[in-house]
DNA sequence: GTTCTAGAAC
DNA sequence: GTTCTAGAAC
């Protein structure tokens, strides 16, 4: 293949050649980054908030993402509610959202903790307001009933994805339907939280 | 997931 | 002319 002036170690290495992606499991065993831990689980400021408070929970088990539980992990992800309530109780002053993303970009399943506010100069794009506002946004309880329920969580077809990301900014707060990303984040600067 | 940036939109 | 979005990344 002329084409391919690919490296040698991309034939002889098995590790994935998309690296960013494993940049959560970097940061579970970065102390800067840990915020809380257990023998199960860690929780990690995400490195680019999406909100004034934004924390990821992933379990020290190797489960790629919420496409690979099964009722065998149910009280894993009870234990992500317990930790959710914890973490409520530790910013009593936030509103905080938990849940997945419905087609996750980085390994380690991971639930974000996030607070309502969506104030944060790492909110840039449409993609991330919608991967938060929309039903995208997989809420946690939904995601522990039908693990209780079916045993293992359906996948988002390309075409639900791309029209999840697709919808017309509004804000989460009010209904003010922005028509750019600039105008939403000034926007919210007016709710008072 | 982010960065970079071309060119669309204003 | 500047702002803003959206697609490639070897």
């Amino acid at each position: 293949m002329s084409k391919c002036s690919k490296n040698v170690s991309d034939y002889v290495t098995s590790k994935p050649k998309q690296l960013w992606s494993l940049g959560l499991v970097e940061s579970m065993k970065d102390p800067k980054s840990i915020y809380k831990e257990n023998e199960r689980i860690v929780v990690i400021r995400d490195k680019y908030p999406k909100a004034k408070i934004h924390y990821l929970v992933l379990p020290r088990e190797d489960i790629s993402s919420i496409y690979k539980l099964s009722k065998e992990h149910i009280p894993l992800i009870e234990e992500f509610g317990q930790i959710f309530k914890e973490i409520q109780k530790e910013h009593a002053d936030f509103f905080l959202h938990c849940g997945f993303h419905a087609v996750p970009s980085m390994q380690r399943m991971h639930m974000h903790i996030i607070s309502n506010d969506m104030i944060s100069t790492c909110l840039k794009t449409r993609i991330h307001w919608n991967s938060f506002t929309t039903k995208f946004f997989l809420p946690y309880k939904d995601v522990l009933n039908k693990l209780k329920e079916d045993g293992l969580i359906d996948k988002m077809s390309p075409e639900t994805h791309k029209s999840f990301m697709s919808i017309p900014l509004k804000c989460n707060q009010c209904d003010f339907e922005p028509k750019t990303m600039p105008q939403l984040r000034q926007h919210l600067l007016t709710h008072v939280q």
